[in-house]
DNA sequence: CTCAACGCTCACATCGATGTGAAGGTCAAG
DNA sequence: CTTGACCTTCACATCGATGTGAGCGTTGAG
């Protein structure tokens, strides 16, 4: 498929798709007119991406996460340096510190909610 | 105490603690002199929004998230609109979500580390 | 053939989070 | 009284993620 369908499908804008290319996280083939041809698979990976970026990594990271984010988990494991696992050790541990970190804010504002709408309840009780 | 030790406990430069002030997030007081004046529970406070802001919360949002995230669970339901309850419900869902996704793409580079250490492990015992 | 809808590249604009520095005020130690 | 280490405001710079648009090529339908 091209862009516009890609985009449409995924609700990442065209210039988007393109910046991701550009970042190095996803590399379309080129018609011979030099359109851009994705696969069905870049909707996933695309989704994959916004997803990330919307949770607050920067695309360098992206960029070192997504090969091992594929489902069929294909054994990368002979062009696996030492470096990239340590890199990937240290970000899966960056990534566990962010969610226990938003699950204490989340847990945070559940309770505050409880406790506002408990209230609320009895005033409009008093009231009624 | 003055902007520069509480940079220094915090590790938020003094820059930064100026703009989450014009961003409203904190509200010092003034010295006579001019000077900005921060009390203990200011350490606190802004280690939170180093925390949310990192997590890739903009600004505005933790606004919102700030005045239900103090301990001593004052209750400000007089002050709270139903329009700031919806608000928190949606940025509680919103939360919920990255948390979600956060912890499978997490999950997702455990499982790919430890396939890829097993790997390794195999090669060296039939390398050595 | 022409026109609309799409694609391409390139470049400049914006926005939020930050850094940096200028120009000046306050204050304590020597 | 001076010097150095703070503080103030203001403004411009940067960086990453995005938007927008100009100028031009491609393609398919009428």
């Amino acid at each position: 498929m091209r862009i516009g369908e890609l985009a449409e499908r995924t609700g990442v804008s065209r210039r988007l798709l393109r910046y991701y290319e550009e970042q190095g996280l996803i590399t379309p083939t080129r018609s011979p007119n030099g359109y851009r041809e994705y696969g069905e698979p870049h909707v996933d990976v695309v989704q994959q991406i916004k997803g990330l970026l919307d949770a607050g990594l920067p695309t360098r990271i992206i960029q070192q996460l997504l090969p091992c984010l594929d489902k069929p988990h294909t054994i990368y494991a002979p062009f696996v340096t030492p470096e990239m696992i340590v890199t990937l050790q240290h970000e899966q541990a960056r990534l566990s510190e962010r969610i226990e970190f938003l699950t204490r804010n989340r847990d945070a504002i559940a309770d505050y909610l409880g406790t506002v709408l408990t209230v609320s309840e009895r005033r409009e009780q008093i009231t009624s």
